[in-house]
DNA sequence: GTTTGATATCGAACCGGTTCGATTATGACG
DNA sequence: CGTCATAATCGAACCGGTTCGATATCAAAC
């Protein structure tokens, strides 16, 4: 490998000045520039990233840190970034949680020994260790999905609490009642906001909610599907149910059709969140669905926002939130 | 930050002692050991890993470089790389090609400059100037998933030709005839394999194969799709079909769905690979699965052995090759 | 023909470690 | 108690860049 001592030799300068040229070319007289383009091109002279980062104290990497990077939504994201990020000359480390606060934290201080130039944190976390550690994060970070109170950082998400009362409100237009929510963990905003948002619906239209109908899914497919059995079993059955997110759903799913339920004759339902092949899933499952297009697009703008200028670097924390879609399916039933 | 200086000074010893008795404890005196141990401790001294790269000519991570980071195929196999990664003191890189051969290059390189120890390679390419570039990868390297011919290195995957006989196998024996076979891309080992697998076992079975039974799915949820139709059009249709993967037997799935066609009744389906949703999916498609785990086991262990020990760097290229998995589901009937 | 100011270039220190040959301390042995 | 092998420690060079204060160059201004 050549370096830039090679580079200085050839074209007859000192080190330092390849240095400034490479990194400041306007700032070296119009000869000397070409004669450095010159040998750099001759020696095939590329910079070594590591030797840069320890000397700047920073790389060009990005880390991008979720709980699961085989869910579609944040592959969808982390494809925009890595993206936008390629344009800018930067390059993104994909490190996965598995949704455990510890690993998370230890990722996060990894990426940081890295030197990396930001972050792109969905939080995995909460409680009050959680959020000074966030807190404590020394780069630019974008936090996203999940929204934590007591955290200041960027922060690009959905509104939950509006995907909740898309479907109750869809649900309660198709003639439903009694409506049950199988939900995610309550200390998750998002799960906590889906709820709210499906309790204030409920709550509008005058409809009574059922304390036994909403059941604790965990957002996870284990959970949900014991929760959803747990609904099932109940003497006075719901009407239709709604997935706090897909993976309970579909465990919802899997759990009628294992009972011998018809979806959406028997029981209707309804979920927050897309599946890879929801399409050919029998029934197709009416949801709302988030815009990871345009959330990544937003997050890879603002954090390579944060990390370019320094205006950027210092501009307050900032909240987007962008409202759902509704996708209808076949899973829900007028009543 | 804590330097090693800032120990050394502490402890009362020179910087090259310092980094030997972290390297190399049993090169120093209890002693002095001790002493350092105890100035680590109190200054809070962390090596910084850009500088003991940069020194050492390389870092502690490992390069996972695949088509798409989104496959729960890939996902297992990451996971049991990152598990036994950390137990050894590596980190794991992910990254993701999207299957552009260009672009596995750019990360290789990408990688290679940020000096990783080892790489875990799924190829994306074929041809003469692909092989050579595989081959002059600098460092420890074990490809997986897709075995190309010219590649000397280190491979784990499953028998492809095995995976595609046993399907076809299994639908001789439930008395179809009449049966198409959904190909990948004609370059891909896996495609060409899984092909020959059927190929054989019809020929052997003295079943004549129309070729208009083969088409050409290119692995990909669209062109699957439209190699499904061309296939439910056709005035002598098939009594049953193989996908040879997961993403073209699901687009077919939908296509048989779309034009009404009953999915066992009317045509069966099976298929090499699972999806996440698998159990949901109606029918629950028959199928042969790779074991993910053993897999990513084997990736993990062969590429660690190569970079932790200097005659597993000497080792010769070694083929592991597992065989696939039969589970039935109920979306094949017998005639 | 100096002075001044801007522009171009350079040298040296630094980022934070590793490594290896040289030097010193230790202790066993005759 | 001197000798010598071995163990412990050190100093300096190096990995490949960046950065900043200092110096050299040159033209315009007085």
């Amino acid at each position: 490998m050549a370096t830039i001592r090679d580079v200085a030799k050839l074209a007859d300068v000192s080190v330092s000045t390849v240095s400034l040229a490479l990194s400041n070319p306007g700032r070296v007289s119009q000869k000397t520039l070409e004669r450095i383009r010159e040998a750099v091109q001759t020696v095939g002279y590329v910079v070594d990233p590591l030797a840069q980062s320890l000397a700047r104290g920073r790389s060009r990497m990005i880390g991008f840190v979720v709980g699961n990077v085989g869910n579609p939504f944040f592959g969808d994201i982390r494809r925009e970034l890595e993206n936008y990020a390629i344009e800018h000359d930067h390059f993104v480390l994909i490190t996965d949680s598995s949704g455990k606060p510890e690993r998370e934290r230890a990722l996060v201080e990894h990426l940081s020994g890295l030197k990396v130039a930001g972050l792109a944190l969905a939080p995995s976390g909460h409680g009050q260790a959680y959020v000074d550690f966030v807190q404590n994060i020394k780069m630019p970070t974008v936090c996203f999905d999940q929204k934590v109170a007591g955290i200041d950082r960027d922060f690009v998400g959905s509104d939950n609490r509006l995907a909740g009362a898309m479907l109750t409100e869809h649900l309660l237009q198709l003639g439903h009642r009694r409506i049950a929510f199988i939900a995610g963990p309550k200390h998750m905003h998002t799960a906590s906001e889906r709820l709210r948002g499906f309790m204030e619906t409920m709550g509008s239209a005058g409809v009574e909610v059922n304390p036994n109908f909403i059941v604790d899914g965990q957002f996870t497919r284990s959970a949900g599907y014991e929760a959803a059995m747990r609904l099932l079993v109940q003497p006075e059955r719901p009407t239709a149910i709604i997935g706090a997110n897909n993976a309970v759903a579909l465990a919802a799913l899997q759990a009628m059709q294992e009972l011998g339920f018809n979806c959406p004759d028997d029981i209707s339902l309804a979920m927050i969140d897309d599946v890879q092949w929801s399409s050919v899933i029998t029934p197709r499952i009416t949801m709302v669905i988030q815009d990871t297009l345009k959330l990544g697009g937003i997050i890879a703008r603002r954090i390579l926002h944060r990390i370019m200028s320094p205006e950027g670097a210092a501009d307050p924390a900032q909240d987007f939130v962008l409202s759902p879609k509704f996708v209808p399916g076949n899973s829900c039933k007028k009543l």
